[in-house]
DNA sequence: CGCGGTAGTGCGCAATGCGCAATAGTGTCC
DNA sequence: GGACACTATTGCGCATTGCGCACTACCGCG
């Protein structure tokens, strides 16, 4: 099964809902993630996702220097961002529960 | 809010399911998914659907002639379909649990 | 010094939903 | 009879986005 298409769409909301509380980098968003169940998501994918919404205005960013390896881009949301998040959740919400009626009643009218 | 994206992947799984109890012609599948909830789903998206899933062997295929227009290009589930249905509706309960904890705990450990 | 873990960027690809145009049949309204 | 609307399908090209891969780079350990 690829389940990667099933993340379209909805990584953005992942990664908002990960930064919510707390800012983050890049690899520790992406650990939160598999952590947190998405065990297949790609690391690209997740930095990609962190660029574009940053782009959009939806983070702030600013890296931080590490003693122990590389600097770390920290990105953490803005009122934009909390916007989008609850936004994007109320579309998740009610998406799901279209697709589990259309699952639950099959062709019946 | 564009919910388009959310579509990916999960299309297949509605087609799927609206075929699933009751053969179907493109038209009447949009209009089954229309009325399912899923209002913005675009009629090339469902065409589309039909065919790839037909081409992957999840469906069978023949055409009714109609008095009242042009012709229906009928689909139908066979084994292979039926069990995809399964497995796609699997799935995306998982996914869709994961994601509900991921929004619930945020960045919590 | 090489290796593994950490951390980020860029490139090009693949999948898929969508808008739009074209074709085509039927019925309706003027 | 002609314009239009609804039904029904196909094809084209586009945009989005997740992914694999390569590359850079920093650190500590053996």
């Amino acid at each position: 099964m690829d389940t990667s298409q099933l993340l379209k769409g909805v990584l953005d909301l992942a990664v908002l809902a990960v930064l919510k509380d707390e800012d983050g980098y890049g690899y520790d968003v992406l650990r939160r993630l598999r952590h947190g169940g998405m065990d297949e998501v790609g690391d690209a994918s997740v930095y990609g996702t962190l660029r574009r919404l940053y782009r959009a205005g939806y983070l702030t960013s600013y890296v931080v220097p590490s003693d122990e390896g590389p600097h770390r881009k920290y990105y953490g949301m803005n009122d934009a961002g909390r916007e989008r998040l609850v936004e994007s959740e109320k579309a998740w919400r009610a998406f799901a529960e279209t697709l589990d009626g259309i699952l639950r009643k099959g062709a019946a009218a």
